[in-house]
DNA sequence: TCCATTTAGATCGTGTGCGATATATATGTG
DNA sequence: CACATATATATCGCACACGATCTAAATGGA
């Protein structure tokens, strides 16, 4: 009960994160690899569905990712057809990112994705919500959030 | 309380594990950065630190990464001079991974950078074990461990 | 013993992540 | 208006992470 530290690699919350976030990421790969997405093109496409023609910017807010991260990928999903990448008018600084056809169309995937995963981790939807909530919080709380999303 | 699938990024559970690696890794560099590593080099050496004299295969197994990922990693710890490898007598297939002084030198940093982590987090040591333990539980599950730790 | 199979690592190509830097456009101040 | 500063995005270099492939050494029969 003490202050010890962990003996095993496993007993740390850093390993303990950083190697579910690897299986997660290991269980997800041959369900997007079937519409040839890698998982942060999937989650950039879920951002999209869920508010279209957003900036670069709000995307990585969003994502929490740096723009040096998402130029390159929006490139390739532009590449793949998915998306379109156009400057603001109104400000030529912003480039507005939108869907195309085909990348909406890849929404049609997503709750059979998203099924399997969930059943995959064996946690009943309560528990589930229950960890994302203590996840959300951790990630708030290490990253200095006040509470600006 | 339906089966209804999340709104928003933050409410799915390969989101929130994703970002939080994310944050406790954005955490962590500056710490590491201070002894010249990386995150994934730290706990390579956590794990050496724990068992000296590895083979490659054991610490993959260990930090469940691949051979293509820990042979150059483990190649720019050699040139950082933190460990050795060297091929096994025995099974000349195996190679033998070491700390050197520099190496297990280093070992004296972790309990303040882990405790600066520990910190950041905002949570008791009690929920933090209970975070684990529910993250240690979900990777299992997911990447279909019976229980071959 | 001979040879197919298995196992342990290494190598290669592609896609993230991120710090540092660059560039262009907007904004604010005198 | 002129210019310093701030903002939005892009580029570059380096370090993972992993699938696919390769090589060499062990192993397991017939």
């Amino acid at each position: 009960m003490k202050d010890q530290l962990p003996e095993h690699l496993d007993e740390y919350i850093c390993f303990a994160v950083y190697s579910a976030q690897h299986a997660i990421n290991r269980a997800y790969k041959p369900l997007l690899a079937e519409i040839g997405l890698t998982y942060p093109q999937y989650i950039t496409l879920m951002a999209l569905w869920s508010h279209d023609h957003q900036t670069v910017g709000a995307l990585c807010k969003q994502l929490r990712l740096d723009t040096s991260t998402l130029t390159p990928m929006l490139k390739r999903l532009q590449t793949l057809g998915h998306i379109r990448r156009a400057r603001s008018t109104e400000d030529e600084r912003q480039v507005i990112v939108s869907l195309t056809e085909s990348g909406r169309d890849l929404q049609r995937h997503s709750p059979a994705i998203t099924r399997c995963i969930v059943e995959g981790t064996g946690f009943a939807a309560e528990d589930l919500n229950a960890l994302v909530r203590t996840l959300d919080q951790l990630r708030g709380n290490i990253s200095g959030e006040s509470d600006l999303t």
